[in-house]
DNA sequence: GGACCGGGTTGATTTGCGTCAACGCCGCAT
DNA sequence: ATGCGGCGTTGACGCAAATCAACCCGGTCC
């Protein structure tokens, strides 16, 4: 009967969004810690959402009573201060986890910056399936680890380096696809992320094209000409 | 015979330092995951060190071969810039946790501020005791969320608050007893943590003593008077 | 005692980035 | 076509914090 119910609730999963089985993001993400035969029961908890870009689907400060994992876009998670000063904290991909927070409320805003597709767990529901898969909490340690090295070298960035620096570490950090960098965020979502204005990230990237570090195409997509120089300039090195 | 193996390693653990069960830190670490049945166990994989205020006892980038768990005194946490920058991107006292880091290398050097006592397990071997002890992974995991939790918040402070706003942070932070603070580290310390310099530390100080918020009876002491109003300060209000 | 040294405070000056402002580009709605 | 609003760039100017520098204080080692 249990059994039955399960898999009642998985097939209704399956109907209403992809199945984890065919999810694109699952080699990416928390859910490779999942082998395919539980995949079912996965699928049977998670909820499919589409949220379209601009968007804020989780406030900080509100009841976390949801987990979520990204399947397609990407998301700006920030945090606020009264007068509207906003520290973006960082950017949410394809396979990213949010909501990893222990307490009972948000510790961040999250907002949609392109068109997303997200995988909605309830965060009471997970519990359960975390008992009964130490592997999936494995893998949430091992991101969670993870998460926190990259926060402290963002720490250093913040804290210790020039606006050029900070471009220049912004810009080796996400390039991916050769020497091209793609940026969905605006200008503002940069200057957020890297504790400085809209202007200075502007003209900074205007004095890294003069020295021939990089190219602007378009104001959306960045190439790097000189990665060595670019990645000296990262590191601090004068 | 394993379990003789075993309970001889138990014993000759307790021998060489505190055995888990007495350890004053076991109620506020990570350790109190572990029932006291278990507490051998944990304790034969366990190596107590004593180290003298000032020395680095882990090192940016060297092969992780260990967790600690800090047991009496307060260390910084840092990362390095090439020319000598410096950013602290946390202190570490009594019931921390160090060396989360999944990579191989540490991603962050460690110094003693006050004499401690630290209690150093194996990586290799704490892996087998992840792996017997679930509830042990399930605190870790909570902690290193907290950790992630903290460290959001410490990039707000050092992408988007003023001097002034970061000293009352950070006192807000550490006060604990009453309305002392107590400040085991230097000036330099504090404005590696803040983002700031020594002078601007020195200075945003007597200000906000000026402004009657708070005392400064030693250099390594402040007690604060006007908690509503460092409060607002803290939390950027203007 | 006194020379020395590390840590802390305070003052004068500089500067990197923020602020204020103008303008160009592009997509979109009427 | 035309006006409009969001986004990005560029220039002039201002300011908070950095830099440079002098000095004080309390240990400690001759």
């Amino acid at each position: 009967m249990a059994a039955f119910s399960v898999r009642a609730r998985a097939v209704d999963a399956a109907a209403a969004i992809e199945p984890c089985g065919h999810c694109g993001a699952r080699t990416r993400s928390v859910c490779n810690a999942i082998e395919a035969p539980d995949l079912a029961r996965l699928a049977a908890l998670a909820h499919g959402l589409t949220i379209p870009a601009g968007r804020q689907f989780i406030e900080e400060g509100d009841a976390a009573e949801h987990f979520f994992n990204v399947t397609a876009g990407t998301a700006k998670l920030f945090k606020m201060l009264p007068d509207g000063r906003r520290q973006i904290t960082g950017f949410a991909g394809v396979g990213d986890f949010l909501g990893l927070a222990v307490s009972a409320t948000y510790a961040f805003g999250a907002e949609a910056i392109e068109p997303m597709r997200i995988c909605r767990f309830s965060r009471s529901r997970l519990k359960t399936l975390l008992a009964d898969f130490p592997a999936l909490e494995r893998r949430l340690l091992e991101v969670a680890a993870n998460e926190l090295v990259m926060a402290q070298e963002q720490m250093l960035l913040l804290g210790r380096k020039t606006a050029r620096e900070r471009l220049a570490s912004f810009l080796i950090a996400r390039q991916s696809h050769g020497d091209a960098v793609r940026l969905p965020m605006t200008r503002s979502d940069i200057a957020d992320y890297l504790g400085l204005t809209i202007e200075t990230v502007s003209r900074t990237l205007t004095w890294l094209r003069g020295q021939r570090l990089i190219e602007i195409p378009a104001a959306a997509e960045i190439v790097i000409r000189d990665r060595p120089a670019l990645e000296r300039l990262a590191a601090g090195l004068r």
